[in-house]
DNA sequence: TTGAAAGCGCTAACAC
DNA sequence: GTGTTAGCGCTTTCAA
């Protein structure tokens, strides 16, 4: 900046105004700065001049993730980085893996670079970890699923009406017999989603003792092998509802298996791709991720620009996409 | 940092080594510094740090990719983040989108935070306009493509002989007519898959003139629409190569509608996700993300510790997935 | 409309 | 082993 300066014959203060667009500098001598910022491939340091700023943003936005490569927080980063680069914000963006320290630590990387303010995705069973700089006044916002142990603002799908869809969904098909294939029981959107989906069919009269419900599937070979058994087993269910895409999975491998693709219906929660190439369709529950990731985006930038409303939860609905695998009638 | 060191008891620059972990501090005032900073909460300011150090590193890189939300993409990003992590360095991931002003844009907003490297998809015709930082020493490497109008690092899928393979597998299957569907032609890497398809059809003995080829496809319905064209012209091809997922995708469609997909032969350029749940699966050639990010991040490291070696491409190989598809022979 | 001086949080250089 | 001073690139304050 001072070789700026020194090349437009001008003093470092204005070449500060000229490159924050701030008023009160004249036509003439903008031209002699930018020019000479544009010979010497002069770029503003963005950070170094958070130090003094007395807003102290960076222009930086933190974003914890599962993981970057799940389609689903992929999606939800595009949506994020749409919005606020149109602002100028730049994110940083890490993954969690599921790994309950490595929330913490992220935290600490992104805190440590001043992030203006984070978005998240809570895993560890609280997230006191981070009200000390929540109490600094940093912005954050979760994402997903809410924060235990703190209020803060929340941005997530309606896990049970989207469970409750499929039961309801299934019931008018004509189901009266439906599985439920679950992720792991402490990950809260599984349970609302379980709630939802066993809810919907109590009140439609179905007891709850006569569901088969099979949780705590990670992936798609142990969800395979629990639809296999559920399938198999005596009194076999008509209709499959599985909680999530690697679930969802591990269903169409089982039904396609023992033949049963076209004879026993199967709604999924979360859509994928290639959802309409397979045989059948598969039905689904399809979340927003573009939509939570927007809204997120939106109001960490209220909230860093000032907003002191109380925190509040958002929440996000789903959509029932119907593509045949959930409108197969039971077998007479 | 003063609070702490006044908490302490002691000098600022006593606080500075504790926190950075240099050598030459008593174990007591270790401790001292140690505690002070977790009363306080304290967390050592990265980028101030880096306005005064002799090597000016932030900690920080940027990664450049059509899409955050792109899986081949979100892999790279993701093998990048696990090598960078590791060594304290974040990323700055952003979308380019198709749109060449945003790669100027991109890479501007990156220097302006002044980040010790970047990770860039190059898609403008020519990266030319990252020469001025380039001259300045920042470390960049480039990912999918290499770059038109400068040196630098490298790492690319071996495109060309992809296209080879896939030729020579449908050609070892019995095919003699197949046909060919490619993106847009003004992306290097389609011309590479082509041009290793063409030629190794034509080494094979098969006329150049004879093969159907059908470029531009941008997406699924014009990927499909071509493939139904090719199909039912007068002379088709008893098989298909497909340059890219979405192109693939279309073919799929066109396959199943025309009731040729256990009839036509297919092979895919690109893995993805439930390759193996479609009927039949498809046998694709299949790209490695995840050993792109990883060289790539070890190889911008290199250059940040300060490797000075002339720039060089690195190549990673594909690897081709049998599924069925690809192994459906000629119709007699 | 412009610029000089102070200081943001930190590290380098050097003194003690 | 520890502290002091200067200064990184910038913005703020305030005077001209």
């Amino acid at each position: 900046m001072r070789h700026v300066a020194a090349l437009a014959g001008v003093g470092i203060k204005t070449v500060s105004r000229v490159m924050n667009e701030e008023p009160g500098v004249s036509e003439s001598t903008r031209q002699k700065v930018l020019l000479a910022s544009k010979q010497l491939n002069y770029e503003l340091d963005v950070t170094a001049g958070s130090l003094r700023r007395s807003s102290r943003r960076t222009q930086t936005v933190g974003l914890l993730l599962p993981s970057v490569s799940n389609p689903f927080s992929a999606e939800i980063h595009r949506a994020m980085e749409d919005a606020l680069s149109l602002k100028g914000v730049a994110v940083f963006a890490a993954s969690l893996d599921d790994e309950p320290e490595r929330e913490e630590s992220m935290v600490r990387a992104f805190l440590g670079r001043r992030v203006d303010g984070m978005v998240l995705t809570p895993i560890a069973s609280n997230q006191a970890h981070v009200i000390p700089e929540h109490s600094r006044d940093l912005p954050v916002v979760f994402i997903d699923r809410e924060p235990v142990g703190l209020k803060a603002d929340a941005v997530v799908t309606d896990n049970a009406v989207g469970g409750a869809k499929a039961a309801q969904h299934l019931y008018e098909v004509g189901h009266r017999k439906i599985g439920y294939l679950g992720d792991r029981t402490d990950i809260q959107t599984a349970r609302e989603r379980r709630r939802g989906f066993i809810d919907a069919l109590s009140e439609l009269g179905i007891s709850t003792a006569s569901i088969p419900v099979r949780e705590n599937l990670h992936d798609v070979e142990s969800a395979r092998l629990a639809a296999i058994e559920i399938l198999t087993s005596e009194n076999p269910p008509t209709a499959l509802f599985s909680s999530q895409n690697l679930v969802t999975f591990g269903c169409m491998r089982a039904l396609r298996e023992l033949g049963l693709n076209h004879t026993v219906a199967l709604v999924g929660f979360d859509d994928f791709t290639l959802s309409d190439m397979v045989d059948p369709g598969v039905t689904v529950i399809a979340q927003h991720p573009e939509k939570i990731g927007a809204l997120a985006a939106e109001r960490l930038m209220a909230r860093i620009e000032g907003d002191a409303q109380p925190p509040k939860t958002y929440i996000v609905e789903t959509t029932m996409i119907i593509r045949g695998s959930g409108e197969i009638p039971p077998a007479a």
